[in-house]
RNA sequence: GGCGCAUUCGUCUAGUGGCCCAGGACGCCGCCCUCUCAAGGCGGAGAUCACGGGUUCAAAUCCCGUAUGCGCCA
């Protein structure tokens, strides 16, 4: 039997990335043995509903390229994909009444004001709090009937012996079974909880593999004993270590940003995501950091899920996105950095001139977001120039006046104006001034550029052109003052 | 509080009984390259493998307990 996996994100607010990284590792199992790879739309708790959270979860997959072979957008032969929609054909109605049919479920009364005490006095009694099965009593349900009409429907669970669940990634995981109560599967307003849902739609849409996040684990027992009611196959279990963030808890809004898609409008490149998330437990070996996405689908595995959790490490991914920066050709860099220029520019770009600036900045870029401020100077009239920066060390007022004067003077007369022959024209007249490259070349940077770091000089120079150079020559001889 | 999972450098990780008084990467520090900044190269600091008991000729690796963290339920 082929591979089937899912996501079923719910769609209650930003496309966290621990949760896309579930996503991911979905992604990558069914692409590494030629499965299919399903999104479901979990919006059966309608409480929670955030508009416009399910196209941004699907935005965030279709950012990082995990497309779906059967899903919202998409559609399939398992359709429809999303629960609400599923909830409309009375799919989990059916398996609910038939499992209250055959004895495997009741109807519960009770009121959440009886929940809310009964769970209390457990508490204060020192026991674990858990339903107590009150309703299971036909005489009992009929007089809570009196006092609350609409039921919801339960699910008995064996009250003794130990449930053990197999996780692929943990092993055999024990629970006992007096300690799990009963738990609601159809709620008071007809919608399924997530218990029924998952495990009705996972049998429905044939999934072999069920691969979420760790904090679903306690829940797993109460799904294999719902498979062994309904009479299905029990699909294979992984629970994915958690992702926390740098105290340690779970990753969260108050560690910064967690949104996917801040991610992407903040300058990242997929491809870096995409590995840097790839590595958040799991490994290759014991060398391996940078790896394409290809060599990814080849090599994932299950057995190379890490149980423990992993701190989310931004310095990590700030060097994975320089690393895919930097692997980028000049064409595609291009692309991907016109649209934050032309925004943090307020200014149409011209590209020709762009494909001239981006091998001198590549490498010096860490994040897209960062290119308008680093090649600012590329594209004003007169960039700001300090006069306190035109004075480098060892140099003096004078000293930097007639370098800047001598600069002046060897820039009118290059021939020609390419970076070749600019750095002996200048070496030469470093050498005849007296001054040491350094000092030179620091003043000259500062006043063509605004400032002290950028990229090698004459290259800068030979992309801004003789006219602009000139320009800015005078304007730091200017500013430089009497 | 109950239950569950986890525990190797600050962080991501390698390690499945001897190759490990623990390897790689990010970050940090230094040197080299060099017109600055990067990138790159080289080197360094950084982990009593949570702790305590076992098992074994031999344990980061197996077992038990404890602690801590996290998650779930409330």
């Amino acid at each position: 039997m082929s591979v089937r996996v899912r996501y079923a994100p719910s769609p209650t607010g930003e496309p966290h990335v621990g949760n896309i990284r579930s996503a991911l590792f979905n992604w990558l199992y069914a692409r590494s043995v030629g499965g299919t790879f399903i999104v479901r739309i979990e919006d059966t708790d309608q409480a929670r509903l955030v508009p416009g959270a399910e196209d941004a979860i699907l935005d965030a997959l279709e950012w990082l390229g995990l497309d779906w072979d059967e899903g919202p957008r998409k559609g399939g032969p398992f359709g429809p994909y999303v629960q609400s929609e599923r909830q409309a054909l009375g799919i989990y109605g059916e398996h609910a009444d038939r499992l209250v049919a055959e004895g495997k479920a009741y109807l519960c009364y009770c009121t959440p004001a009886r929940l809310d005490a009964m769970r209390k006095a457990q508490q204060a009694a020192g026991r674990s709090p858990g339903y107590d099965r009150r309703c299971l009593d036909p005489a009992e349900a009929e007089r809570a009937q009196a006092e609350n009409p609409v039921p919801v429907v339960r699910f008995k669970m064996p009250v003794e012996g130990t449930i053990v669940v197999h996780d692929l990634v943990r092993g055999d995981v024990s629970f006992e079974a007096s300690l799990l109560d009963d738990f609601v599967l159809l709620k008071s307003d007809g919608f399924p909880t997530y218990h029924l849902a998952n495990v009705v739609d996972d049998h429905l849409m044939e999934i072999t593999h069920v691969m979420r996040a760790e904090e679903w684990l306690p829940s797993a027992p109460r799904h294999l004993e719902l498979y062994k009611a309904l009479g299905y196959e029990m699909p294979h279990l992984v629970h994915l270590p958690m992702i926390l963030g740098p105290d340690r808890s779970k990753l969260s809004k108050r560690h910064g940003a967690t949104s996917a898609l801040h991610y992407r409008d903040d300058g990242y490149l997929p491809d870096a995501m995409f590995n840097f998330l790839a590595l958040l437990g799991w490994s290759l070996d014991d060398s391996t950091d940078v790896i394409s996405r290809e060599e990814l689908v080849a090599r994932f595995s299950i057995e190379r899920i890490l149980a423990s959790p992993a701190v989310f490490n931004a310095e990590k991914l700030d060097w994975f996105n320089g690393v895919y920066i930097r692997q980028l050709g000049v064409e595609e860099l291009a692309d991907a950095m016109l649209p934050w220029l032309e925004a943090g520019l307020g200014a149409t770009i011209d590209r020709d001139y762009l494909l001239r600036i981006i091998p001198l900045e590549r490498e010096r870029l860490r994040k897209l977001s960062d290119a308008p401020e680093m090649l600012s100077f590329f594209f004003e009239e007169q960039p700001a120039v300090d006069p306190e920066k035109l004075v480098g060390k060892g140099m003096d007022r004078e000293a930097t006046r007639g370098a800047l004067e001598g600069a002046l003077t060897v820039a009118e007369g290059a021939e020609p104006w390419t970076a070749n022959a600019l750095e002996p024209a200048y070496r030469a007249l470093a050498e005849k001034l007296g001054l040491k490259t350094g000092g030179l070349f620091g003043a000259m940077r500062v006043a063509v550029t605004g400032r002290t770091a950028a990229p090698p000089l004459f290259d800068t120079m030979a992309v801004l052109g003789r006219e602009r150079c000139l320009a800015r020559l005078r304007h730091a001889l200017g500013a430089l003052g009497g």
